[in-house]
DNA sequence: GAATCGTGGTT
DNA sequence: TAACCAAGATT
């Protein structure tokens, strides 16, 4: 007997996919999957809000391991509250998007001091804190205390769009998948549903050569039926990304050690750590030369370029290198070789780094 | 609504 | 190779 059985409200497609979900869910390091969750198990909130944060924007591949190490080291988001930013975003470098990390801080010294250390149950709760938007509040709510909330995101937005043949656009579609989700959704087991939506999207109803052979709402589906189901969702054509410039410039002292500074609270890469760089403009002759470099005593030798694709601009970098031992300015630090792994540096000032001084990355 | 915000894998 | 995409949030 299941402890949650489907609901007599589901939906005919929601029973068959918990059916589905029952035997195919995806084993994941923060899920209680359907078998243990029959049996009374819950997650705990703390990793489920975790791995949603770390998952926004972000493959269950790459997440895996920094998922790992955050809750290694900090079990508890008492734990993480009482953490020192910088360990945070040392700990967050490489994964991207770092006001995430910034946020999770945030979010989890609100859940100390103003929730007891315990996390809300509500959709409403949940979306008032840092970093928590209108997915990752349902999600949360959904998967850690089975709140019938319609969760969804872009595995959902596939699924949906295609079952029914939606011809809008997203996201100007979003509102009636919401609608649509909300309308499946299995009062019974709404944390298992969320989660069955996601995989099916994940694993079965992909964006390129879905496996429609083998999904369990194959005999529902409006868009496999007019034999094309890739042509959704429909969505807007992106806008070309803009290449910009700039330099970047590796100080090393004859130890080994190298300079580095922390780059502003705002904006891009914000509160992470790089070695000194020119700005990086939109136009093609920028400043990429030596006469741009800081300490213009020092020999300064190029040793390449780097090129890096964020969201919206592309980045060519030429990379600079020289050696010298002076003091650092205001904000610098000299980074002993053997610490240099644990900076906060992102993954662009990674390659410029490695760039500069082969092996290091 | 549009722009901003990273990175790595897949096609 | 370039485009697309991934459990989106914030301003």
């Amino acid at each position: 007997m299941s402890a949650l059985p489907d609901s007599d409200l589901a939906s005919p497609a929601a029973r068959k996919l918990l059916a589905w979900y029952d035997n195919h869910a995806r084993d994941l390091p923060w899920r209680v999957g359907p078998a243990e969750r029959a049996r009374g198990e819950r997650p705990d909130p703390y990793r489920v809000w975790l791995s949603e944060i770390m998952l926004q924007q972000t493959t269950v591949a790459a997440v895996r391991a920094y998922f790992h190490t955050f809750t290694t080291r900090w079990p508890s988001v008492a734990a993480l509250a009482a953490a020192p930013e910088d360990d945070i975003l040392k700990a967050w470098a490489g994964l991207g998007y770092y006001s995430r990390a910034r946020n999770l801080k945030k979010c989890a010294e609100a859940i100390v001091a103003d929730h007891g250390g315990t996390f809300p149950q509500t959709v409403e709760g949940l979306r008032a804190l840092p970093g928590i938007g209108e997915y990752t509040s349902s999600a949360i709510a959904a998967i850690a205390f089975d709140v019938p909330a319609p969760v969804v995101d872009g595995n959902v937005e596939r699924v949906v769009t295609r079952l029914h043949a939606i011809e809008t656009a997203l996201p100007r579609a979003k509102p009636e998948v919401r609608t649509i989700v909300g309308e499946m959704l299995d009062a019974g087991r709404p944390g298992d549903f969320a989660q069955a939506m996601m995989d099916l999207g994940a694993t079965i109803c992909t964006p390129k050569r879905p496996a429609c052979l083998h999904c369990p709402l194959r005999g529902d589906c409006r868009a496999l039926a007019t034999g094309d189901p890739e042509r959704f969702p429909v969505k807007a054509p992106r806008k070309d990304k803009p290449r910009r410039v700039g330099a970047a410039f590796v100080l090393t002292r004859p130890d080994g050690a190298v300079l580095l500074e922390k780059r502003g609270g705002t904006g891009l890469l914000a509160g992470m750590t790089q070695v000194p760089t020119t700005g990086w403009t939109a136009r093609a002759d920028g400043e990429t030369g030596r006469e741009a470099a800081p300490f213009q005593s020092l020999d300064w030798v190029r040793c390449g370029a780097v090129a890096h694709v964020f969201t919206h601009f592309s980045l060519d970098l030429t990379v600079w290198r020289a050696t010298g031992d002076l003091a650092p300015r205001a904000g610098q630090w000299w980074s002993p070789a053997e610490e240099l792994g644990g900076e906060a540096l992102p993954t662009v000032m990674k390659k410029a780094i490695g760039c500069a001084l082969p092996g290091t990355f």
